[in-house]
DNA sequence: TTTTTATTTGAACAGTGTTTAATAGTTTTG
DNA sequence: CAAAACTATTAAACACTGTTCAAATAAAAA
């Protein structure tokens, strides 16, 4: 068993090696613009090696696209310890926010791709995951006498929406608009009018 | 004069051939996966005459962008008539929001297609006058006395991230994690408590 | 009619994702 | 140990991509 074993340590050696290389260059470049062979090239192999590790391009995305979701999960679980779950919920969203400051690239893989064509699978759990997590902590809210006769998924949505929406106009830099006003400041802002928001209603 | 005005006509004619042909495609296939020859062939023209009239394949785009803000902005105007501004704050989002259910593809052009590395030319311009507008509905309605204590520019931008929010993840069929609830559902009703929120705020 | 200009084309270039036959390296078997 | 079997790797090929450009054609002006 011992060289059947090594054999597959190689290979998952050679998976992470393509995952590494693949990471680098999507984060730099983006989806569209990485191409199969800058990752071979990267690593030093063929472009056609890299099909007897993985399917496709967009299967070599779709870890990548779990580890994304895995570093925001792992970032967001710290607030767990916060008890109050209004201050929780205000802490996610900031920490939400922060991660696509210092991981733009990460969210733009993780929420800005379209998923229309894609198959959905294990990743998409995870997204999931994280939704019932968040549906949970308004639910706590909503016991401690927050938003009041609102319907706690649809709540759930739209705060999700909220800072979505401020991400996604952040990464795909549409913010310009709003000119004297700089992303830190109209990010930072626009979240504490919604806080403010949340806090009266 | 007769007849350099013809053959501006006709060069006219040939500009919105491609720009029929393209819309189609693009509007179908999305961004990335429509190609010059795809165009070419829609129209029954060789690849290298589209880059007669257009200098690449973002101008092209760029034109279909500004139609389509076009077709949004004539959309909004219809509220003009509204009086009270917070009843027109809602009817726009409201609007906005259909926009994307009915044009999907045309808001994927308008927001959701990167724009890091594009020149930050005149289609920008229009998005900016639908901002400002925007801008100048939540100044009135600070007048009269809603969303008390907060920045107009601030909130304005959080108020269009939220509705934003919404379309993009409704765009981009990141709504399927919310199970059991239909994208009419949660658009609509995720809006409704957005709008509870600013009537209670 | 000839010259000049405007328009169109197809071929070429360098790139893309992906498939595949051949090859070299390693392990298992006789 | 040698032969067969299997594994991993590669280069070449295929059908695409955006873009450029010399050449051909059509139209207008002289």
């Amino acid at each position: 068993m011992s060289i059947a074993q090594r054999k597959q340590e190689e290979k998952q050696e050679m998976h992470k090696r393509i995952l590494n290389g693949a990471r680098k260059i999507f984060l730099k470049k983006g989806y569209e613009q990485t191409s199969i062979r800058n990752i071979a090239n990267e690593i030093s192999y063929s472009p056609g090696s890299i099909y007897f590790y993985f399917k496709d391009k967009s299967e070599i995305f779709h870890e990548l696209h779990k580890e994304g979701f895995q570093l925001l999960l792992g970032q967001l679980r710290v607030f767990d310890a916060v008890r109050d779950p209004f201050e929780r919920l205000k802490a996610l969203g900031s920490s939400f926010m922060q991660f696509a400051k210092d991981h733009t690239d990460y969210y733009n893989l993780m929420f800005l791709v379209d998923e229309r064509n894609r198959k959905q699978g294990e990743g998409f759990q995870i997204a999931k995951e994280a939704i019932d997590y968040l549906t949970e902590v308004v639910r706590q809210c909503q016991e401690k006498g927050h938003f009041k006769n609102l319907h706690t998924d649809c709540f759930t949505f739209m705060v999700l929406s909220t800072v979505h929406g401020i991400c996604s106009l952040f990464c795909k830099d549409h913010t310009a608009g709003f000119m004297n006003r700089t992303d830190e400041e109209l990010m930072q802002h626009g979240y504490d009018c919604f806080v403010t928001l949340l806090e009266r209603g």
